[in-house]
DNA sequence: CCTGCCATGCGAACACTGTACGCATTGAGG
DNA sequence: CCTCAATGCGTACAGTGTTCGCATGGCAGG
């Protein structure tokens, strides 16, 4: 480490990369982010602290990726290949969209930064997973019956960003007060009640979501999703032909 | 210029602020910002360049305000007041509903850089101008008939938010450009048409999509964005008591 | 009118950031 | 063996958000 700093010219400071560390590849620096981002979350993340979890120099990394955006948008891409689809042909379209939707919040909770970057850049990306993702997608509500499926897709995919961004920038919040969803709610209600004086129908509302005997957030959180998806499923029901 | 870089302590350059210039505060600051923001956009905002806008030195900001993160948040509330709601006893609520999401809409498309924020920090804030957007939101779904008006609430919000999001995202996309949207597309076209290769049901949809007639791709968005809207009035019409 | 206080403005500094540049080192191919 | 292209990386630059301590001014109290 001292020798690092101080780079004396001389025949045993020689350089000697470790050969059992792989080599750094675009594949190893689109990783090995991806799991910064998800333990330590988005603006932790510098190209130095990525660097130097990969033995590498800060700007070596430039030799694989051009831009921090452009390792954003690999990163974006990659988490996409991981949502699971049902196969195109389920004979229940509605059942495929709802086990599709929730592959997708569910890869979007469990990379809360996703969300972030989606809020600057949204869906314009067209990496290969992305695209196969539509694909996917477009092919069972095509065999669905929809006349335009691009339509029906849109509507469903805009209401589950629109959820999970929520959801996902929510957990960001609590992760970084560093307590229990449950905790950090109950420090939060003293001043969401303050907030919500003098407008009738929001405390009329909290106090409804307060007398809620269900414990658990997540199960909350759960049902609140559920329950707009069957709206917008409902919704697409109605334009099926016949 | 050369005497504020060099300051030399002499009676001859005594500070003396420009009595027209309105005094430092926090609602200028966040005036300044917003138009700041819609201008240049989310990242060229430093509290620097912020404040050579206001005449004053960079860290003068700090006594109004905590933090950027709270400035921005103030930010946020301030153009949540911009968003104008129909009167809470409209006698027709889906009316109502599409000119709530309208203005939404509307507001997330003129200030882009909101859909940024929203992404990484949900709606989590507690601003009194999102609480009385909030409360007259609820207002009129629970009027309308609605048992569990935030239930309803949510799930067109979630849509609302989603797909302005990706609007507004595209949006930013194309301003930095420095093209008209058209222009931009064009450009796109051929990567794009790459992309969806391989993909069958995508180039389906792309085909169906290029040939629309409808020249003006506002026109579109806003022919899209009615469409899901409808989608999800529909289904929450089916959970309206009798 | 004088005095002391306190809110406000701000220059300098710190620890970082993303990234351009140019030099060293390496392994492969002629 | 020599050459060349690819790869790693130290240094440097122009910025960032924010802290600290000092200067300044207007206002309250005597």
């Amino acid at each position: 480490m001292a020798a690092k700093t101080n780079p004396i010219p001389s025949v045993w400071a020689r350089r000697q990369r470790e050969p059992d560390q792989p080599a750094l590849s675009r594949a190893a620096i689109v990783r090995e982010a991806i799991t910064m981002l998800d333990a330590e979350g988005i603006e932790a993340l510098s190209m130095r602290k990525l660097a130097a979890r990969l033995n590498a120099g800060a700007t070596s990394l430039y030799r694989h990726v051009a831009t921090k955006d452009e390792l954003m948008e690999l990163a974006v891409d990659e988490v996409f290949g991981e949502i699971t689809l049902p196969p195109a042909d389920s004979p229940d379209w509605r059942a495929a969209a709802t086990e599709a939707a929730g592959a997708f919040r569910a890869t979007a909770l469990r990379h809360p930064w996703l969300s972030s970057i989606l809020g600057q850049a949204g869906l314009a990306y067209l990496g290969p997973n992305l695209m196969s993702y539509g694909e996917r997608l477009t092919a069972f509500f095509a065999s669905a019956g929809f006349p335009e499926p691009a339509r029906a897709i849109d509507t469903v995919i805009s209401y589950v960003v629109g959820m999970s961004t929520t959801e996902a920038a929510w957990l960001t919040t609590v992760a970084r007060a560093g307590e229990s969803e449950a905790e950090f709610i109950a420090r939060l209600m003293p001043a969401a009640q303050e907030a919500t004086a003098g407008f009738d129908h929001l405390t009329d509302a909290y106090a409804v979501a307060t007398a809620d005997p269900e414990p658990d957030p997540a199960a909350v959180r759960d049902a609140k999703f559920a329950y707009g998806l069957d709206v917008v499923l409902d919704g697409l029901a109605l334009r099926l032909p016949r």
